[in-house]
RNA sequence: AGUCUCUUAGCUCAGUUGGUAGAGCAUUACCUUGACAAGGUAGGGGUCAGCAGUUCGAGUCUGCUAGAGACUACCA
């Protein structure tokens, strides 16, 4: 058969995604095995309005391969898809949509219609990203693909709400909160970050005390809260102002008296040591308010506007024209003691990056108490999750729960779970699963529901067993019984507290399970520059793009080879370099393929079982065969320990570096000729480690792998995991090879070693003494008598690899004075270049190997002569340092001889 | 401020019970050898950030220093 000579990646993407999907492949009923163990990961859910970033694209890559490999083990294996509803950004989108196309607010056409566009909106681009999903050959089961806002999720939400607010672990409350003027929402802690900014200003403020002529300095960066003040603090220790305290102070610009108070949160190092008490815009001012029985009075409207209370003045005013204005109209009345440069950080919205107004606003919250403990236990009894990396992330996550606030889960939005609590006209709430059911604790009264919803990540915390089919009216399936816990989690650093722990956590309160066993956290992908992608640096890289121009699975190779957990700078050239391995894999495939002809009849028809009893024969295998099955099996082995302990980089090496330096630069190179010549075994042994080595491929590079290994002589779905039996051929239901013991040969590993090294000692003498390859030369090889029958064995192999023309082997080296000379650990050898040595420069060769064994020989020699040493070191390592010791004596006397006859 | 991570070849990075420092790319020389020039062969290149300690032995363990980064908290 002969194939293109080139891999295109695009032609076997296209193709072989189609025709796994539509034939149920990736469902975990393709498996036929009532017994098969369960083997399920669910997705972190992409926004719907997100698009595939590299983060996206590892940690699919990682997940597939997970799968892939569970699969053709033979395990019941689900990868479940879906997406998320994120709340804000879909909002947001749609309310620019609406303002673009329309020209309107979403208050213009009211709650009912704007849901309903987003809906719409959703279904337009909400599949964005499944499709590049697709593109990435993502195995997940789209048949159970689900999104959080799907009727059973959201009455999983409902149900989960009503309980927890009937045990008192949901309430509604006035609190500091998190305010976003711009999305006109609150916000978790978790989605406020920090921005530090260099323009801050610390501004002193003097407020005249009252029945006194001194006045009270206080210090604030946000001036315009001073409006809102409704006490002045200071420590109690504080001598400077004990004689203050409980006096009142004249706020300026107000007319309002408020007290001095004394209290152990104000810091008398730190500023002026008073500090002004804003309880409804600070969230400590709040806490000494509380303690102090102060009124809290809130100055700003929703749009971080000044209200009323503000005064005539300031009412109306955006809160930094108000800010700038307080300023001056301290300074006209000469209050303004000084403002001050300061670099200050501020609390901006995840988002939109605007900065964040503390705000006294009434919420609902989640008590997090019960579920900290859950989660605390999880951890510590059963080490649930159990994270790779282990470090940093265990403590982490540990120290996180531990000092676990309660959870703001109100938003106001439009678009999301509506929170399930009604109010009747006198402002009694009533939470029900649905309106009749509050309806009917009102007692019928008539009853308008809470405007606001749930904080996207209140749903995305359920994912793990709201996927599965629990919706806490529905709370078996046969889904959660098979597939939770679920095996691993695979995501990034970001979202450990705002979506591992509370799927954790939420998970063992309503299912009474532990969400996933593993968590694997990879690293970040980091631009060229070595910062974040994002957009505002413009160093991003887009992952289509790179399938575009490497392919698929040169990019999935490749972001496997990174190390777990590891940040990495992306860089074109490591895609660049398995691009190149899969058009290495593909062509030494089309060598084999070649050749399919003369191997079809032995090889096409015969059964497993046939063909393992044709392993069995170990007469009828070459050494190279037997080296090449002992290398496939201890590569299988070690590549299965690998992806156990989620070592992906380790996993990828191992195949990698079997395929090109075991398989193809010496197997096929040892073996070449008499696959050329047709000889059937040959030809057939080659497809056989092929075969093997494709299936070890396979969760790596999916595409190249069954493009390459649907078209090998021979493989059929007789060759796929029983479980997989009744499926069309494919390698995804191929069995994985496990690397049985009973195929590694040591002897045939050592044999191989010994004419390798043979090999390259003569290939280096010809490179080091610059011989063309045109020249054939003799070469002479003195050995012990167990590896002259090694070699002779091998005598056709050494002579084409090494471009000579003729082996000799004896037991001594006879040979004329004009001769190069080398050393292996089990020969000696010698090249007759009558004519073509220059005698200084191989004196100088020979020197050189003599000095560089010679600084491992002392080395050896410090260390054994080093009495602590040989005692206290481990037997073994003092036996092994002898024999390195002696086989380097060994060498240097032969080489020392050798220069010696080169001055005869 | 607290906690943690990182610093290894020119570049990007591996390196788990402490025991002769590795890969890819780049680089040098040679090679149109019937799978592959997106290739082959043979090389060169490292005081493992610095200092001290533990140890027979430290890239690996401990402490300190310097640089880079992450997270958490606070910032009147």
């Amino acid at each position: 058969m002969e194939i293109a000579k080139a891999y295109d990646p695009k032609e076997a993407e296209e193709k072989n995604y189609q025709r796994w999907e539509s034939l149920g492949f990736f469902a975990p009923e393709i498996n036929g095995n009532p017994d098969a163990e369960a083997f399920s990961i669910v997705i972190p859910p992409p926004n719907v309005t997100g698009s595939l970033h590299m983060g996206h694209a590892l940690q699919h890559t990682l997940m597939d391969v997970l799968t892939r490999w569970k699969r053709m083990q033979g395990y019941r294996t689900l990868w479940l898809p879906g997406t998320d509803h994120a709340g804000i950004s879909v909002q947001r989108k749609v309310v620019e949509q609406l303002k673009k196309d329309e020209h309107k607010k979403p208050m213009d056409i009211g709650r009912e219609e704007f849901v309903k566009r987003a809906w719409k909106w959703k279904e337009l681009y909400g599949n964005t990203i499944t499709e590049q999903m697709r593109r990435e050959g993502a195995s997940v089961d789209w048949t159970r693909q689900r999104f959080t806002m799907d009727e059973s999720l959201s009455l999983a939400v409902r149900n989960v709400f009503c309980t927890l607010y009937d045990e008192g672990n949901i309430y509604r409350g006035l609190r500091i909160v998190n305010w976003c003027p711009k999305d006109k929402t609150v916000l978790s802690d978790l989605e406020v970050k920090e921005e530090t900014s260099k323009d801050g200003k610390l501004t002193y403020l003097r407020y005249p005390v009252k029945d006194s002529d001194k006045t009270i300095t206080v210090a604030t960066t946000r001036p315009e809260t001073m409006l809102g003040d409704t006490a002045v603090a200071v420590n109690g220790d504080d001598e400077r102002y004990k004689d203050l305290v409980g006096k009142m102070v004249l706020l300026p610009l107000t007319n309002r008296e408020i007290p001095i108070i004394a209290d152990a949160y104000v810091d008398a190092e730190f500023g002026t040591g008073a500090v002004k008490i804003t309880p409804a815009h600070d969230p400590n001012d709040y806490l000494v308010g509380e303690r102090h029985n102060l009124e809290q009075r809130l100055v700003m409207n929703m749009d971080a506007t000044m209200n009323a209370a503000a005064g005539t003045e300031f009412e109306g005013l955006d809160r930094f024209v108000a800010r700038e204005k307080v300023v001056e109209e301290f300074e006209k009345l000469g209050l303004l003691e000084k403002v001050d440069d300061y670099e200050i950080t501020l609390p901006v919205c995840e988002r939109c990056k605007t900065i964040v107004e503390p705000i006294l606003s009434e919420q609902w919250f989640v008590k997090m108490d019960e579920l900290r403990d859950m989660g605390l236990e999880l951890i510590k009894q059963e080490n649930a999750p159990h994270f790779s990396p282990e470090v940093p992330h265990l403590k982490v996550y540990t120290a996180w729960l531990e000092n676990l606030k309660d959870w703001t889960i109100s938003r106001q939005l439009w678009w999301g779970h509506q929170i399930p609590a009604w109010y009747d006209a006198d402002g009694n709430v009533f939470v029900g699963r649905t309106e009749e059911e509050a309806k009917e604790k009102a007692g019928g009264r008539e009853l308008t529901q809470d405007s606001d919803v749930l904080d996207t990540w209140f749903s995305s915390g359920l994912w793990a067993f709201s996927t599965l089919g629990w919706n806490g009216d529905v709370t078996t399936t046969l889904d959660l019984e098979t597939f939770l816990p679920t095996d691993v989690l695979v995501t990034g650093r970001d979202i450990m507290f705002l979506w591992v722990s509370r799927m954790m956590m939420l998970t063992k309160k309503f299912v009474g399970k532990t969400a996933f066993k593993d968590c694997v956290i990879t690293g970040t992908v980091l631009g060229k520059d070595g910062k974040p992608m994002s957009k505002s640096r413009g160093n991003g890289v887009d992952p289509i793009e790179m399938f575009d121009k490497f392919g698929v699975d040169a990019t999935r190779i490749y972001l496997a080879s990174i190390a777990t957990g590891a940040d990495i700078r992306w860089n074109d050239i490591g895609v660049e370099t398995y691009r190149n391995f899969a058009n290495k894999i593909w062509n030494a495939a089309r060598f084999c393929l070649m050749y399919s002809e003369a191997s079809d009849l032995d090889w096409a028809t015969a059964t497993q079982e046939e063909k393992d009893k044709y392993r069995e024969e170990r007469g009828r295998l070459t050494l190279a065969d037997r080296w090449i099955d002992s290398r496939a099996a201890k590569t299988a082995q070690a590549l299965n320990r690998s992806l156990e302990n989620y070592q992906f980089h380790e996993a990828v090496n191992l195949v990698f570096h079997f395929f090109r330096d075991d398989f193809c630069d010496w197997y096929i190179e040892l073996r070449k000729d008499e696959i050329v010549a047709g000889n059937i075994l040959a030809s057939a042994h080659l497809f056989w480690v092929l075969d093997m080595a494709l299936r070890m491929l396979h969760p790596f590079m999916p595409y190249l792998t069954e493009e390459l290994w649907l078209k090998l002589p021979g493989s059929s779905d007789a060759l796929h995991n029983p479980a997989y039996r009744e499926a069309d051929a494919s390698i995804m239901l191929a069995d994985f090879p496990v690397g049985n013991p009973k195929w590694f040969d040591d002897i045939a590993e050592k044999e191989m070693e010994s004419v390798i090294e043979l090999i390259k000692k003569v290939r280096n003498i010809r490179a080091e003494i610059n011989i063309s390859t045109a020249v054939k030369f003799t070469v002479h090889v003195a050995a012990h008598e167990y590896f002259q029958k090694v070699f002779a064995a091998n005598e056709a192999q050494i002579l084409k690899l090494a471009k000579a023309e003729k082996l000799v082997i004896g037991e001594t080296l006879d040979v004329p004075r004009a001769s190069a000379k080398a050393v292996t650990a089990d020969a000696s050898i010698a090249v007759p270049l009558e004519g073509l040595i220059d005698f200084d420069k191989e004196r100088e060769r020979l020197q050189n190997q003599i000095e560089k064994l010679d600084i491992e020989l002392q080395r050896l020699n410090g260390q054994l002569s080093n009495e602590n040493f040989v005692s206290k070191a481990p037997a073994e390592k003092v036996e092994e340092l002898r024999d390195r010791q002696t086989e380097i004596e060994q060498q240097t006397k032969t080489l020392t001889s050798n220069l010696e006859s080169l001055n005869v």
